[in-house]
DNA sequence: TCGGATTCCATTGACGCCCATGAGGTCCCA
DNA sequence: TGGGACCTCATGGGCGTCAATGGAATCCGA
């Protein structure tokens, strides 16, 4: 494992700069990709970032539609027309767009919020109302499982 | 096995340290994880910790859910966004968030408490109150398992 | 030539690492 | 069997390093 694990909040600054936690650009490091690739959630007002692990993911999502299709071509468009690789500069930090800070919401902080093969970038109230919600949901999954697991037994 | 058993209550300081207790630290040591996974318990104001035994538990509970799904998310955000990974420095010990401190109410004294492949961290007064009502929801268990055996033999 | 973007540099504050101290327990030997 | 040396572990504090951040300087396209 060790992807994109825990969470941290950053500053955003009047250049629309933002440091890329330390813990998560070493993650980048060892996972081999050169920048961020990130697209707009498709879930939450959030944007979506990770690396070659993030991309394989995508492209294993994308296998399971036939080509040619409405909807293989909404999931690429998703995935890869609304996607964009930002650079990460010397210092860590990437800047994002006005479309991916309007979109996510973004002021002047920002939380990020490791996911394992991934992770999200979020305005921090937004993420902590956010936060409870995916608890209940996450523990409805696993309430779900546990059934389903028994069932079968 | 013999992961975490028995407890302890260390004392918190100034900087926010506390020592894990030295049989913890040995049990992460032969389990093989360089640090300590943490995560606030769902069900209670502590902190769920352990090392790969724990991490193995949530990554089987992943790999039932579907990658890019808000249910995946939902379930990445919780055990992978909420968690932490402490280092453990050089005398044994490990720094907790103020976010840590708070959810679990820690002041200057916390109590670790061993659950095999796992354990807790607790502030000692509500631990011991919830202490009660765990051994008390543990014969009910006990009571349930022993009926239904009754009745499937 | 102007505006935006990229690179470079300086500051500061948190965290990691190190050492010192002291309490408690164990083992060895007289 | 009692005393003492030794060891382990918890705890407190100091200091260096690195990450985050703000701003200046330089480069490039419009």
């Amino acid at each position: 494992m060790a992807g994109f694990v825990s969470h941290y909040t950053n500053r955003l600054d009047a250049k629309g700069r933002v440091s890329v936690p330390a813990p998560f650009r070493q993650a980048l490091v060892r996972d081999g990709f050169e920048g961020l690739y990130c697209f707009p959630s498709p879930h939450h007002p959030a944007i979506d970032a990770g690396g070659n692990q993030l991309v394989a993911q995508i492209e294993k999502r994308l296998l399971g539609v036939a080509t040619l299709t409405e909807d293989h071509d909404a999931l690429s468009t998703a995935f890869y027309g609304a996607s964009e690789t930002l650079k990460i500069d010397g210092d860590g930090r990437v800047m994002l767009s006005e479309e991916q800070r309007h979109y996510a919401c973004l002021d002047n902080q920002v939380t990020f919020v490791g996911q394992g093969y991934k992770f999200q970038i979020w305005e921090p109230e937004r993420f902590k109302a956010h936060r409870a919600d995916a608890m209940k949901r996450a523990m409805d999954v696993l309430a779900q499982q546990s059934a389903k697991a028994a069932g079968a037994a």
